[in-house]
DNA sequence: TTTTAATCGATATATTTGTATCGATAAAAA
DNA sequence: TTTTTATCGATACAAATATATCGATTAAAA
């Protein structure tokens, strides 16, 4: 009864977002560590190696509910399983991807997205010179079939790798086919309904960060030379 | 006198991180709706097209300067180039890429670059297959060429496009070289001195929060239909 | 066996970020 | 011209996130 009463509990707490994308970051690492025989690790090295505060690392990780042994840390084969399974990372959701271009080429032939809880199965497109093309082993199909195979495979995850102006209207089609998350790769915003979860890959933003930051940076280096 | 003074203000006093990272959605945004030629928006319109508080739009756009007229709103293309102008979006710096695969090919061809401050003039590879080749009209060079090339060029940017594995080696030969900031996409965590700026396009960390997000919404779907 | 020291994890505090309130302003309507 | 009203922007408040403190624990050293 209590079990079941500190499930519900897990369930009905959200993950902080913040603490929510740095577990990928810790399974990257931890699965590195693991190659090299580690068993523990402790949140200070983690911290070490990813920059950030041990106290930091100890709160995030006490979310899996794992448990550190003093002196030596955590184990590490149970913190890559307890977040793997958070962010359903230990098995695979079939996704469609639309929009066959070069950046859905490179999504199309990358091998570890089983890995990171994902499998596209296939990809659409409207240029008629793209379809029927096979990239990395799957075909591009036209994307009036998006409605139906969407239904008979009963698909939940949209790749949205098409031009920003076709996206709105390619987001509306995977709303209507049943899809239940977007990951959207185009820069502009997109509307659904409250219920369906978009989840953007927000290129352009990561580089507006270093863009802006090297630029104060020469700005700095700058004022400080015709200071002296 | 007190021009000055405010503009050493303007420098010392970091922008938010989160504000930051507003930022280029307020530019695809200005610029779409710029093309409607709509001359002024306010913080409720911009609110409303990306879901977020006027207010918090409003405190976002105070830090760039720009005052806003009651009944009208901001100009737009004043909001645009101060935009712009934060985030050196004005004018491109050169960048140089190693890792001339799939995701690279994809940076390498895509457009936009220009009107996100950067312009990637060359590409570096370690595959002796690949060396030599043109990727949309960019020559994939030896990597021993990178240092040299960098000192020559005086190119500030860096951006890893490499497998994980090979990504520290290469970020410390980019430091080397003088390199100043790293657009990282490989899925480490780089180790660089203090002063270098390193940025990391977190694909996975993006994935990450679409998969768990979405397996919770499942989870909390069939424990309702259970309950019935 | 006893001591030492690294680490955990609970609780408390500080900082950052986001949200609300409200008077001032100026465009548009009356 | 006067009134109305949408919006701005300053200030105050709330929530989320990060950091500090410290006793409890246990592996390893003495
Ligand atoms: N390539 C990059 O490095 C990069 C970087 C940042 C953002 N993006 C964004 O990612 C998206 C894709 O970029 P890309 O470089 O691969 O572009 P691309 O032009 O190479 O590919 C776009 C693909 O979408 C297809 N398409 C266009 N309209 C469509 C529609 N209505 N339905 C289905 N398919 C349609 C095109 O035929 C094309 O195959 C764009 O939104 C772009 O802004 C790309
Ligand atoms: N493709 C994707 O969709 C995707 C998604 C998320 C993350 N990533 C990451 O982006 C990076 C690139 O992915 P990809 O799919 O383009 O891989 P890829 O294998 O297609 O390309 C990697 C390129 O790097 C080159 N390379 C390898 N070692 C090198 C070295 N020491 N010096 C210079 N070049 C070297 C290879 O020759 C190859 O051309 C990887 O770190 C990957 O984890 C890719």
């Amino acid at each position: 009864m209590l079990e079941n009463e500190s499930n519900i509990e897990k369930e009905i707490k959200m993950i902080p977002e913040p603490t929510l994308r740095r577990f990928p970051q810790y399974i990257h690492l931890l699965k590195r560590l693991r190659k090299e025989s580690t068993q523990y690790i402790s949140s200070t090295t983690i911290a070490d190696e990813l920059e950030l505060d041990s106290i930091q690392v100890r709160k995030d990780l006490a979310i899996t509910g794992v448990v550190g042994k003093p002196k030596l840390g955590f184990d590490i084969d149970e913190l890559i399983s307890a977040l793997s399974n958070i962010l359903n990372w230990d098995n695979s959701t079939d996704a469609f991807l639309v929009g066959a271009g070069s950046l859905g080429s490179a999504l199309l032939g990358y091998k570890n997205f089983n890995q990171y809880g994902l499998n596209i199965v296939a990809a659409f497109d409207n240029d008629p010179n793209k379809i029927g093309k096979t990239i990395s082993g799957i075909e591009v199909l036209p994307l009036e079939k998006f409605g139906n195979m969407v239904e008979r495979m009963k698909v939940h995850i949209g790749i949205i790798t098409a031009p920003p102006e076709a996206a709105q209207k390619i987001a509306e089609v995977m709303v209507q086919s049943g899809i239940q998350a977007i990951w959207n790769f185009s820069s502009i915003h997109l509307k659904v309904p409250f219920n369906i979860i978009v989840e953007d890959a927000l290129l352009t933003q990561s580089l507006g960060v270093l863009t802006h930051t090297l630029s104060e940076k020469l700005k700095k280096e700058i004022a400080v030379l015709e200071k002296q």
